[in-house]
RNA sequence: GGGCCCGUAGUCUAGCGGUAGGAUGCCCGCCUGACGCGCGGGUGAUCCCGGGUUCAAAUCCCGGCGGGCCCA
């Protein structure tokens, strides 16, 4: 008998990753089909947004998500994995404005949202390509997240919430970026450590005439101070409590407190509250009853509350009052601090916390509600990241402003009948469409419910959180009828994954908007990963030029190969680093699979156990199989690829082609007749068995070699096979307690050879003393290696023999 | 200032109470019936530091130091 390989190329070509892109395409083989017999899977897919191209670390991660998808089509269930794009919000907008040097306020609104719009369109169709190139086998949904049909949905459970009276709107301070011009949220604030002076300035106590010394880094804030407070335990300014002093500048006079928030060893001791210089001022505000001075605007200037700094801007009014301080003879002095400002997260400018009118989503009052959902009906892969979220609902401080003064969002759906007296009623018309009420003509419904027919729409929209924060409705299909698994899946069989850098945002008001429409959580799995890091273990950013382009190691080595890098470089959780060592790594693997596929291809398949006689080498690998098939079908059912990749290659490589391939040559060849036939066809079946289980397996990490490999050698495409845990025969699975021994005999030959200059196929005319255990697989380890004698024990002299270390080894000469 | 996580060979990591295992890199050798993107061997870690518990600690406890994230 002749054996041919059926696979005759050297090496796997990667080119072939085109084709199969193709073959795919066109066997519709990722269409989301929903088998009603079957079990569905939804993955709330994050949908990256589109404000530029995405770098190596965030398609490393789509790629992972894919493995899991993969996975779960070869368990048997409907896999619903969408891909569209988050659309809405700052971002773009920020973008825009440096781009074309506009200020959003200043163009027309329609204008403005056709150029977001064309910068998003351009950067998507890029996107989509890339994550096609990579083998990421979601369908993609050309909808995003700015969509009619995603927006509509956005304001059903806007207007859903509001007639549950759970939106109100409210006149408060709140976060405010000057340079947007907007409110923001708790998560949407970032801290950056600047440095500054403070600034030592002398006021005056009414009562006594004395002067006192108060440090502050705000002195632009001197107009809006409404106290000056001491720590209780400050024994310096005991006498001042209850006193009062005079505001230099400004002149109005203000009470002298006992506060513990002031810090006794910071500046002075004693610390000037403004309205408002942070959210500690907020809160020592409410604390004490104070009154509110406003002297900053919505676009960062100052008011004429603040005399003639009015209409000068933060930084300008702090240098000419520091001036004035000076010329004054004010200023004690100045020192250089560190501190941290909070800014902006999108555009970096500094906070501001203003007095505005802004619609509120309530959350304070279920927060231990919230706790609960999350510690009882929610699972974390890795579990640390759930006392993360728990933590952030617990340090939650406000309810949620939700309005935004931005253009490029969902519209907030209300429109104001304005009454007789000029007051201004909001009415909210049905759910179920999408409202436009800074251009569109108010419906039916709200017209008849205005009776002055005086009406206005709302021209605030809402913030991006809250379209992205139902994103797992949009994935299960709620907006789509043609999936509609909807009532199905929620919330148990939906898996979010997400990085564990917007644990507080995406996850969090996920959680509190399905607690909020259903009382449920909004998936029962989330699975946590870590940042894409370049080669330094550094976050990309395009301001550090480190950014990392996912398309050039792919056309070097193939996307399988980039594909294990994602799936090898980090466990689940931790940070992955960009290494192209390990990419060719992978590349290494995808070949080694390819040979090892090719070596087998030349034997015929032999799937039936009847007409074979399994020897204890192929028992002890097929139960050495099945444990790693365990392993991966566990890990991987708790969304890790980590495990599976690493398991997968130690197997393959090391174990498989490594020692079994070697040891079962002469069976599989049988040129001597030395074998039975049924023995002989006992090691094409396990040489088939191995091959199709590890190909199976490997297939959502590398699903295009493995594909083309199975195609050619099996038929159809691997990605329709089920993924088993175990082996459907019957053999002795105790014979893979002897597969370190077996490896660690093969070694010891092999290195034997080796050093006497010996070739590997090279008779070895010697005796061979070998442990005990090692018995059952004698026959074939004395064909494999060429052993003259290979006898069970040890000699009975050491004299001639050469032992090998911790082997039970021996190597003997006869006399 | 507070909270959470983490510190094992150059790099990535396993082990989580009993002689520290692998991968990759580096060095040496080999050429064997799929694979030089191959095979074998070797080198390389006082398991961040200090203290404690224990017959025994990388592993448990305490205290530092260093890194990351979050909150003030």
């Amino acid at each position: 008998m002749t054996f041919k390989p059926r696979l005759v190329e050297k090496r796997w070509d990667t080119s072939r990753e085109i084709e199969l892109l193709e073959t795919w395409k066109r066997e519709d083989l990722y269409k989301i089909k929903i088998d009603p017999e079957k079990p569905t899977f939804v993955i709330d897919t994050p949908p990256p947004y589109m404000s530029g191209r995405m770098h190596i670390g965030q398609i490393a991660h789509y790629a992972q998500i894919d493995m899991i998808a993969r996975f779960f089509r070869m368990r048997g269930y409907n896999v619903v994995f969408p891909f569209y794009t988050d659309r809405n919000g700052l971002p773009v907008e920020v973008q825009v404005e440096k781009k074309y040097n506009i200020v959003m306020h200043e163009v027309p609104r329609e204008k403005f949202l056709q150029l977001c719009k064309e910068v998003l369109d351009s950067y998507e169709e890029e996107n989509v390509k890339i994550v096609e190139r990579w083998g990421i086998s979601a369908s993609y949904w050309r909808n995003g997240t700015d969509s009619e049909e995603y927006r509509t949905m956005t304001q059903s459970t806007f207007i859903e919430m509001w007639n549950r009276g759970l939106i109100y709107e409210a006149e408060r301070p709140t976060p405010w970026c000057p340079r947007c011009k907007t409110a923001l949220a708790e998560p949407e604030i970032e801290y950056v450590e600047s440095e500054t002076f403070l600034n030592y300035i002398k006021f005056k106590v009414v009562e006594t005439g004395e002067e006192i010394t108060i440090a502050t880094t705000r002195p632009e804030l001197l107009p809006a101070c409404v106290a000056v407070i001491f720590n209780p335990q400050d024994e310096r300014y005991k006498q001042l409590s209850g006193k009062h002093a005079e505001v230099p500048i400004f002149g109005q006079v203000v009470p002298i407190l006992e506060h513990p928030a002031a810090k006794p060893e910071y500046g002075t001791g004693l610390v000037m509250i403004c309205t408002f210089g942070d959210v500690r001022d907020l809160m020592i505000v409410n604390d004490l009853k104070l009154p509110i001075r406003i002297v900053i605007d919505e676009s960062g200037k100052l008011t004429k509350d603040a005399g003639k700094f009015a209409g000068t801007y933060i930084l300008d009014a702090r240098y000419l009052i520091i001036e004035e301080l000076k010329n004054r003879g004010l200023l004690v002095k100045q020192e250089k601090v560190k501190h941290n400002v909070p800014v902006c997260w999108r555009c970096k400018t500094p906070v501001e916390i203003i007095v505005t009118r802004e619609y509120f989503l309530k959350q304070i009052e279920f927060k231990d509600r919230l706790v609960e959902l999350v510690r009882n009906e929610m699972e974390f892969y890795p579990q640390e990241f759930k006392d993360v979220l728990i933590n952030w609902i617990l340090s939650l401080e406000f309810d949620w402003p939700i309005s935004r003064r931005r253009y490029y969002a969902t519209e907030i759906p209300i429109w104001y009948c304005i009454d007789e007296d000029g007051k201004k009623i909001p009415l909210v018309p049905s759910p179920g469409r999408y409202y436009r009420p800074w251009r569109d003509q108010p419906p039916r419904e709200i017209v008849e419910k205005c009776r002055t027919g005086k009406l206005e729409g709302e021209t605030r929209v809402l913030d991006t959180w809250f379209d992205s924060s139902i994103s797992w409705m949009y994935a299960s299909g709620y907006t789509k009828p043609e999936i509609n698994v909807f009532e199905k899946v929620y919330p148990h069989s939906i898996m979010r994954p997400q990085g564990y850098d917007i644990i507080r945002t995406w996850l969090y008001y996920s959680v509190l908007r399905a607690f909020l429409l259903y009382g449920k959580p909004p998936f029962r799995y989330v699975r946590i990963s870590g940042m894409g890091l370049d080669e330094k273990g550094e976050a990309m950013h395009k301001s550090k030029g480190n950014i990392i382009d996912p398309i050039p190691p792919v056309e070097k080595y193939g996307a399988d190969a980039v594909r294990f890098w994602a799936a090898a470089a980090a466990k689940l959780g931790s940070d992955y680093r960009f290494m192209p060592q390990l990419v060719e790594t992978g590349h290494s693997f995808v070949t080694k699979l390819w040979n090892i596929a090719r070596f087998i291809s030349q034997f015929p398949i032999i799937l039936d156990p009847g007409e074979i006689q399994l020897t204890p080498l192929d028992m002890m690998f097929l139960a050495k199989l099945e444990e790693v098939m365990s392993k991966c079908v566990e890990s991987y059912s708790r969304f890790d690829v980590y495990e599976p990749a690493h398991t997968i290659f130690d197997f393959a490589w090391h174990m498989f082609a490594d020692h079994y391939l070697e040891a079962v040559k002469p069976r599989a060849y049988n040129r001597e007749g030395t074998f039975s036939d049924k023995e002989q066809r006992a090691a094409w079946f396990t040489l088939h068995t191995i091959l199709r289980e590890v190909t199976k397996l490997a297939a959502p990490i590398m699903p295009f070699v493995t594909d083309y490999i199975w195609r050619k050698l099996y038929g159809d495409t691997v990605h329709r096979q089920p993924v088993r845990e175990k082996l459907d025969i019957e053999f002795d699975r105790s014979f893979r307690n002897l597969i370190q021994v077996f490896m660690k005999f093969n070694r010891a030959i092999w290195t034997f050879k080796n050093k006497h200059g010996l070739s590997l196929a090279a008779q070895l005319d010697v005796t061979v003393y070998m442990p005990r255990e090692l018995e059952p697989l004698a026959r074939e380890l004395k064909i494999m290696h060429k052993i003259r004698e290979l006898v069970p024990g040890e000699p009975s002299s050491e004299r001639n023999c050469e032992k090998i270390e911790d082997s039970g080894i021996y190597i003997c000469r006869e006399s």
